[in-house]
DNA sequence: GTTGACATACGACAGAGATCGTACTATGGT
DNA sequence: ACCATAGTACGATCTCTGTCGTATGTCAAC
C-alpha cells in the first residue's frame, strides 16, 4: 500500500526513489522485490528502457480506493455505508472544512445517481 | 470477520452454531481452529462451562469498525475521511434513506465534536 | 459397561507475504 | 581494458493464515 502511494504521488519511479521515500526502514532489496512481485501480479507496469527499472502503478488511485471502500463495507460493515462514515468519523477529527466536502459530495452524488 | 460478524448477531454461540452459519462451505474443524486461534489473540472469549465450548466477541462491533475504518483512511486515503466517503458511496448503491441518515451523522458530529 | 454421536485438541501442510543475503550484470570513469 | 558502483535476479527463511485429517475425550442411552 505504501508503495502504490509513493507511486500515486510521484508518478513512475525507480525502485531506489521508492525505497527512499518509505518510511518503513526496510532493505533495499525487500522493496525491490516487493515491487517486482506487484508487477508480477499486474499492479505495477515496468518500463525497462532505463538503468534503473521505472515502475509505475497500473491501477488508478480512485479505483484502488472505491474497491477497498467497498470490500471493507461488505466484510465488515454489513454493506452499510452509513455505518462506515460513522466509523471514520468516530476515528479521528475530522475538520469543518471536510465535512462540508463530505456534504457537496453528497449533495452530488443524489443528484447524480438516480 | 464473518466469525465476528455472527458472534455479533446472535451474541455468543458453539462453534457448531457458527459453522452451520457460516457462508463459506468450509470444514467444521476449520472453523474449531479459528476460532480457537481468536480466542488465543484475544479476539474472542470462550466459556467452557457446557459441553460444547461458547465463545463470544471480546471487542464491541463499533469499535472494531472504528478500528477498521481509522486503519483504513491512513492506509490508503492519505487520512482523509472526505475521500473515503467518496470511495464508499461509489462503489455502491447507496439509498436515499440512508443518504439521509449520513446527512444526520454529520449533524450530530458537528455538534457534539467541537 | 459399551457404544455411537459429537466435541475438542493437535499436528501437518500449502500458499502468501515480508525480509534479506548473495550472486550476477551492466555502466561509466580512469 | 579494468574496476568500483549501483542495479537486478534469485532463492532461503520466517511468520501467518486457512485448511484439514486424525486422535482423543465425554456423555447419554441402551
Amino acid at each position: 500500500m505504501e508503495i502504490l502511494n509513493i507511486l500515486w504521488a510521484r508518478g513512475p519511479s525507480t525502485v531506489r526513489d521508492v525505497h527512499t521515500l518509505s518510511s518503513k526502514d526496510t532493505g533495499y532489496t525487500t522493496v525491490l522485490k516487493q515491487m517486482q512481485v506487484m508487477a508480477e501480479k499486474g499492479l505495477l507496469e515496468r518500463s525497462e528502457q532505463f538503468r534503473s527499472h521505472v515502475y509505475g502503478p497500473r491501477i488508478a488511485k480512485e479505483q484502488t480506493q472505491q474497491r477497498l471502500a467497498r470490500n471493507l463495507v461488505q466484510r465488515a460493515f454489513d454493506g452499510s455505508a452509513k455505518d462506515l462514515v460513522l466509523g471514520a468519523l468516530s476515528s479521528q477529527k475530522v475538520s469543518a472544512a471536510e465535512l462540508k466536502e463530505i456534504r457537496e459530495l453528497l449533495d452530488k452524488y443524489e443528484k447524480g445517481a438516480r
